[in-house]
RNA sequence: GCUCGGGUGGCGAAACUGGCAGACGCAUGGGACUUAAAAUCCCAAGAGGCGAAAUCCUCAUGUGGGUUCGAUCCCCACCCCGAGCACCA
């Protein structure tokens, strides 16, 4: 292919370099002995029908940009990709356009490589990783089968989010406002048999390695909150029957004893009736005949109702008195439980002590049923008889109050002093409670590896043989889901039926398949080792190139796909797998590329395809403007309008390219302009700053036309920092400079902090914090001489008016303030 | 309601986390080249004011206060936008 000089065509220029980078294997490094390796990772796509928009395009691109640059500073960089093709989006989609995914996805994905290819991708494609291939699902369903024979992965009846318009199990996680977040169909309660990984046991870890990870502050802040670590008290309250007889000690363990948590024991003392979710155990042993009737009606109403209206609806108060009490610890009173759904049994231990004074909830209650009030805390200028207007939670400054031989304690202290006098007294426990739930992965799908399960009547629940890896996902064509709950795998008998692997009996396979998060939580893994079909990740390959250097992607992803990873890997780890705990050792969140203020979607239909602005401007050009249009980590509001800014500025480099030329005698400006140039455009790619190192990279092409310079020193210095933004430009430019190589194997310009440097600068001169004027010092000049200097301009002296000085404040070699 | 971001020219944005606000770019206006247009190159430009002139003056970083010689940056109160969480005891 021939490219002519003269003028830049992108195209030519291109299709050239991308030849060029596939025959010579230019994008494959070496992954058994990289002298030193730097994993470069994006989050991996999921291939919808509608190709990569603008938004992926912008996230791939500066993550790209990331490698391009470790890789122009010698390091060995593993940037592979793939495809998470598993799963309901797919499948749905599938559904709605009447094609089998199996036959739809490859097609998406090609779709996908192509677009990948084009942009200018440094992948390696030898690499590539799809979840839909036995190849991979087979580690998947090894995976589960790890985790089950550690007892990480159990079964159980359970209260799940169904999606009635998917017709599948949803994670918590998943649903949004009481919403499907796939569909925004409104998520209703079912009980079902379902499997669950114990991720709660890792929460501590989970929640205290954060703060040893290089993380966006965002998405560590997101995973603290999904956590959710409240520190409080257990506190056990003993029950006194309807006719007030006691019929159990005061004693935790006491099965008619009821047990809450609370965050706030320093309050225990105003405690003057409890609560218990609907659901919870105790209701039946504390409700009293003459309650019956309202107790089951409120109870049968509360599970019936969707998760919409018991959560999100109208947050009226409602709840029936059980005709029961318990006895106040503290108090040694007794008080009414009662049972209302505001109270939630997934959540402590699904009771509640209720401190109307101090708890906005359960002071709307207590009005609402006029149940007692007590203030226990009192502020500057309120007493124990103050009368409570409100419910005040507040503790900063407060002092308890009717609370026996607590009074006056501040209230933090006297929360200690509570959990110390429960301890010894054998009433209750310090304890620390989480919101994570374990993450329940099975989905009453098709679009999905199979779960390894087989149950049989004599055996039970037995894992599939790990030699009978994979699965696999029988190719059917009726894979609609249906409202049985049931996946329609069940519906196969061919496959459904299957001999024991124990007994040898007829057993039955689990016919859910898991979720796609499962998928995405170990690919990281495999794709060092795609070529090892026998494990799924190599021991010597994982040591060399896991954990991930740097990981960049979507915030969308902050508690989902990132806290399965960091659990995944941490079992794996504890399993004997691993040597790291953590899965990705630095990781960025990237911004939202947004299209007339909202993000893109097809449902909003401003989606803004990418493929017509490069065969119009060019990959390079295309790539550039996508970082130099806002803050890599910001994203910004996707405008075509100054597309052609970037390409103008590769034009004039393009020139500039053709008629460089050794120069000797570079002005000192000039050579400190380049020096800098270099120092902030290396720092900025660092930092993921691209937009201001664009920026600086045209500043100095400015310059170079200033001076009227066609250095080939600094024309070549130059082709090396934007060979990260413009791959297939800078390459093309290298060659014409006369290079033989590759530019991606030439080194990383280096600056010189002492051409950086000018002697003499110029500083402001203010007068009263005003700025009036400019004078220039010679760098590093004392103040004395630099006042001299100030006061014998002429403005400067205008404004001081032969005043005295009051106060002089320099701030070397930035500026000079002259208080008069 | 709570937790994170964010609010700067006509537009996208910069600004060592206290030191010349608006770099860089888009759009715009004027000029050169051209039969003409496009492209390219040169010049101008935050708003307003006084002027023949600018090395002049005033006002400007969502609003109102405060700290400081000096605030886009720190503190207090508030308004708006975006994201996440949401009856979590």
């Amino acid at each position: 292919m021939t490219v002519d000089a003269t003028t830049y065509q992108p195209d030519v220029v291109e299709a050239k370099w991308l030849a060029r980078w596939a025959e010579k294997g230019t994008n494959q490094p070496d992954l058994d002995h990289p002298p030193s390796p730097f994993y470069n990772l994006m989050m991996f796509p999921y291939p919808s029908a509608e190709g990569l928009h603008v938004g992926n395009m912008f996230a791939f691109t500066g993550s790209d940009v990331f490698g391009r640059f470790k890789r122009l500073q010698g390091y060995d960089v593993f940037e592979p990709i793939g495809f998470d093709a598993f799963g309901i989006h797919s499948e749905n989609h599938a559904i709605k356009v009447g094609i089998h995914p199996a036959k739809l996805i490859p097609q998406n994905i090609s779709n996908f490589r192509r677009q990948l290819e084009r942009i200018g991708g440094m992948f390696d494609w030898r690499h590539e990783v799809s979840t839909t291939d036995p190849d991979y699902y087979k580690w998947t369903q090894w995976l589960f089968l790890q985790l089950f024979k550690a007892g990480k992965a159990y079964k159980k009846r359970a209260a799940v989010n169904w999606c009635p318009n998917d017709k599948t199990v949803l994670a918590n996680e998943q649903v949004e406002n009481g919403r499907c977040e796939r569909c925004g169909a409104v998520v209703e309660q079912r009980f079902l048999e379902q499997w669950f990984f114990r991720i709660t046991e890792y929460a501590e870890r989970l929640l205290k390695n954060l703060d040893t990870i290089d993380w966006s502050e965002t998405t560590r802040t997101a995973q603290r909150n999904w956590i959710g670590r409240s520190e409080g008290a257990e506190i056990a309250f003993p029950v006194v029957t309807g006719d007030s007889r006691p019929v159990a000690s005061a004693a935790t363990s006491s099965p008619l004893g009821i047990t809450v948590f609370t965050t706030r024991p320093d309050t225990l003392f105003g405690a003057t009736f409890m609560v218990l979710a609907p659901e919870h155990p105790m209701v039946r042993h504390l409700t009293t005949p003459d309650r019956k009737t309202e107790v089951e009606a409120y109870v049968q109403a509360a599970a019936s109702k969707d998760l919409v209206s018991r959560k999100v609806g109208e947050r009226e108060k409602t709840g029936v008195f059980l005709g029961s009490s318990a006895i106040n610890p503290a108090t040694g009173k007794p008080v009414p439980v009662w049972i209302a759904d505001y109270v939630l049994m997934e959540y402590g231990t699904g009771a509640i002590m209720a401190v109307p004074a101090h708890d906005e909830r359960d002071f709307e209650f207590a009005r609402k049923y006029g149940l007692d009030i007590v203030r226990v805390l009192a502020k500057e200028g309120e007493s124990a008889g103050t009368p409570v207007e409100t419910a005040e939670p507040g503790e900063e400054g407060h002092k308890l109050v009717n609370s026996g031989q607590f009074d006056g304690l501040p209230a933090e202290q006297g929360k200690r002093a509570i959990i110390d006098w429960l301890v010894s007294n054998g009433k209750g426990n310090g304890r620390v409670q989480y919101r994570l739930h374990d993450w329940c992965i099975s989905r009453q799908r098709y679009w999905g590896p199979p779960i390894p399960m087989i149950y049989c009547d004599d055996c039970g629940a037995v894992p599939v043989p790990e030699k009978d890896l994979p699965v696999l996902l029988p190719p059917i064509e009726d894979f609609r889901p249906d409202d049985s709950g049931v996946s329609p795998l069940a519906r196969h008998g061919e496959w459904y039926y299957v001999a024991c692997p124990k007994c040898g009996k007829k057993g039955r396979r689990e016919t859910d398949v898991s979720d796609t998060f499962l998928d995405s939580s170990w690919y990281f893994l495999r794709y060092p080792s795609t070529e090892f079909r026998d494990r799924p990740f190599d021991p010597a390959r994982t040591r060399t190139w896991c954990p991930v250097t740097t990981y960049i992607g979507g915030n969308e992803h902050a508690v989902l796909h990132l806290l399965y990873s960091r659990f995944m890997t941490m079992v794996l780890h504890d399993l004997g797998h691993l040597q790291f705990e953590e899965p990705f050792a630095r990781f960025r969140a990237h911004g939202l590329i947004v299209k007339d203020g909202a993000k893109m979607s097809k449902t909003k239909g401003n989606i803004v395809v990418p493929d017509q602005y490069i065969s119009q401007w060019g990959a390079d050009t295309f790539r550039m403007y996508l970082m130099f249009l806002g803050p890599f980590q910001e994203g910004g509001d996707f405008r075509d309008a100054g597309i052609n800014g970037p390409r103008r500025f590769l034009d004039r480099v393009w020139g500039m390219v053709g008629s460089a030329a050794i120069q000797t005698d570079l002005p000192r400006d000039l050579v400190a302009r380049w020096h800098r140039t270099k120092r902030k455009v290396t720092e900025d790619l660092e930092a993921l700053h691209y937009n201001t190192a664009i920026a600086a990279l045209m500043e100095l092409v400015n310059a170079l036309k200033e001076a009227d310079s066609h250095s080939l020193a600094i024309i070549e210095d130059l082709v090396i920092m934007l060979a990260p933004f413009a791959p297939h430009f800078a390459e093309e430019s290298w060659e014409r400079l006369g290079h033989g190589s590759s530019v991606f194997d030439a080194r990383w310009p280096v600056w010189e902090d002492s051409l950086i440097v000018e002697d003499e600068i110029e500083i402001p001169v203010q007068v009263n914090g005003k700025t009036r004027s400019k004078i220039r010092i010679p760098l590093g000049a004392e103040e004395k001489a630099v006042v001299a200097i100030a006061l014998k301009d002429p403005t400067t002296a205008r404004f001081v008016d032969n005043k005295p000085l009051r106060k002089v404040i320099y701030v070397p070699n930035r500026l000079l303030n002259l208080v008069v």
